[in-house]
DNA sequence: CTAGTGATTCCCT
DNA sequence: GGGAATCACTAGC
């Protein structure tokens, strides 16, 4: 059962900042996903930032394509990718518009619906598993292209929405450098872009970019 | 716990 | 053509 309270999204001007100030904001609060057979109500507790055409990390990087044209667009809207042949991941648009910015939600706690995640996971091998890592917390949320776009400040009962839930102090806010991004690591060149809630159990394990070999 | 590797397909060069 | 903002599984400590 959703709290009264927990029906308004967050306003579009939170995700209308720069992309390093919305990111660690984000940890703490709610987002609501509005399925046929119920809601499932997920906790944030890792991010990662990503700032457009001048982050050479982004996927918006080498400009605007078919793939990431939602992230050029206004803020508080549904980024999806597909990737590895098999997964999808999610971000939040950060402003301001035209930027390109984003916010990838890394991972996150089930508070509600946890009976339906467990069908969408079913190798977890326990709760904190089912959104732990960005293409887990997709799988768990049952989110694929189908809801790039998606507006999360829109009232109503919307697929996707972002609620106030409860900010984390910044005494409790970590930061370090991306996971498994090319580009970045290999040559020095990271940046502390990755925020999570301290001694969180859900938080993904740290990975670096691995280059894969050639099949034969 | 860490490290190594196969899976699988879309998208851009 | 080949890499990709990853995961599941295995082996070994």
């Amino acid at each position: 059962m959703i709290a009264p309270s927990d029906r308004t999204p967050l306003p579009r001007d939170f995700f209308d900042r720069p992309v390093l100030d919305v990111a660690p904001d984000l940890l703490g609060r709610i987002l609501v996903r509005s399925t046929p057979d119920g809601p499932i109500a997920l906790r944030l507790t890792e991010v990662e930032a990503y700032d457009g055409p001048n982050d050479p990390g982004s996927h918006a990087y080498r400009g605007r394509t078919a793939r990431n044209g939602v992230m050029f667009g206004p803020p508080g809207h549904v980024y999806v990718y597909f990737t590895y042949g098999m997964w999808h991941c999610m971000n939040l648009v950060c402003g301001p518009e035209g930027r390109a910015s984003g916010v990838l939600l890394r991972a996150g706690e089930i508070v509600e619906g946890a009976e339906l995640a467990r069908i969408r996971r079913l190798s977890a091998r326990n709760d904190k598993e089912l959104a732990k890592g960005p293409a887990r917390l997709a799988t768990a949320l049952g989110v694929g292209r189908d809801l790039d776009g998606t507006d999360a400040c829109a009232a109503g009962e919307t697929p996707i929405r972002i609620v106030a839930g409860t900010p984390v102090p910044s005494h409790q806010v970590r930061n370090g450098p991306r996971t498994g991004v090319a580009g970045e690591g290999g040559n020095g060149d990271v940046h502390p872009w990755r925020f999570w809630i301290a001694d969180d159990p859900t938080v993904s394990p740290y990975r670096a970019h691995a280059p894969r070999r050639r099949r034969s």
